[in-house]
DNA sequence: ATTATAGGCTAATTCCAATTAGCCGTCAAC
DNA sequence: GTTGACGGCTAATTGGAATTAGCCTATAAT
């Protein structure tokens, strides 16, 4: 990896420890393994870096929005994905959410950064909204959405069951960044969680 | 107020805007009308400031336990609370903490800074875990408890349901902390979780 | 071969925020 | 009515972090 990406990489890493603020751009320097002056030949000033990791999550997002929508959008690879969805694979679908979205180094990283900065602007405060409100709602809901379609799950209120099963992942989410020690426990609540929803919305009326 | 619980105040108001590292002395000096050194007069150091505002916000915690402790171990004040509960009630019950938690000043404040803080150390962690999930889930455990004792509510597994009732309340509250015009819209999605809430779990199958 | 550029370094410089020093008025207690 | 503590002020001082200046090497293009 070039230099110039590792800034960025190092950087990401220290703001979502430390903050923004606490961070001093000699830590990044040192990590990165150059002198801190040297970082200028990269970017113009501490700001910049940050700016630009936001840059570079901003074209991840757009690149994993489009690719999601090439397969949401198309209806014969839906029908086939969701077609014989049960109980298991809808308890798979969000387990692999959960762990996806807890392990997955950037994503995590850039998460708690976000946590931490969403309150120093509107931007930020946006960015966060849009990632962990806004599109898992309304991307999961396009998913629940299918199955209900299927006559996989029953529901008048697609999107609040959608929110049924998406805040008690990010609650849980939200616990494991903080004290990474809980996973366990969270991962047994949250497969408890997935069984009660496929209960409460599961097509037992039946 | 005296000055001495002023600067807690005005400090409190500046670290959940935009967080320790970024609020001066002078800022907090000015806000509460007098120059910097003269906060010396009152505290160590800005880091002691800081630490008041966490001992307050202990006490405080510590007396409200106290009294829902009261309310909540002493069955006979709980038979008359709960025993006629229906729909109506438990939506007013859910509405009223959510509106408690979003529009009470001082929690509103201590949230969100602690929210921007709880990464700087295990301390605050552990302070938000139980502020935000542990002690919600138990406190409100034993009330939806109570209901399906009473049988207002049906399940059998009261944990995961506090989780279903709870979640989606935290979720909507942090969209409001990051977005407060989009209140009104959460104030919505609330009721419709409530109300959803309640088709789930309440006594509709007898 | 020359030269320009990229990217690194050391040594300033600059700025700014936290804190300290030291002074002063007020007021309550003795 | 003197005194001491409380709480305010102005004017340093300190210390640290961001950035700039200016130099050097390697390498790639002319």
């Amino acid at each position: 990896m070039d230099t110039k990406h590792r800034i960025l990489d190092e950087a990401l890493t220290l703001f979502s420890e430390k903050g923004y603020a606490n961070v001093y751009v000699n830590d990044i320097a040192e990590r990165v393994g150059i002198k801190a002056p040297s970082l200028y030949k990269h970017y113009k000033n501490k700001q910049a870096i940050f700016d630009a990791i936001i840059d570079e999550m901003n074209n991840r997002f757009m690149e994993q929005a489009g690719s999601l929508n090439i397969n949401g959008m198309d209806p014969t690879k839906d029908a086939d994905i969701y077609k014989n969805m049960n109980e298991e694979s809808m308890i798979e679908l969000g387990k692999s959410l959960f762990l996806y979205y807890l392990h997955d180094d950037y994503t995590k990283r850039f998460r708690k950064m976000l946590t931490i900065e969403q309150f120093h602007d509107k931007d930020l405060a946006a960015v966060y909204q849009s990632q962990y409100y806004d599109m898992p709602l309304s991307y999961q809901g396009m998913l629940l959405g299918l199955m209900v379609a299927q006559g996989v799950l029953v529901t008048d209120n697609v999107p609040i069951m959608t929110l049924h099963f998406y805040a008690p992942i990010y609650l849980l989410l939200t616990v494991c960044d903080r004290e990474p020690k809980r996973e366990k426990e969270a991962l047994k609540t949250l497969e408890e969680h997935l069984r009660q929803f496929d209960k409460l919305y599961g097509r037992t009326i039946a």
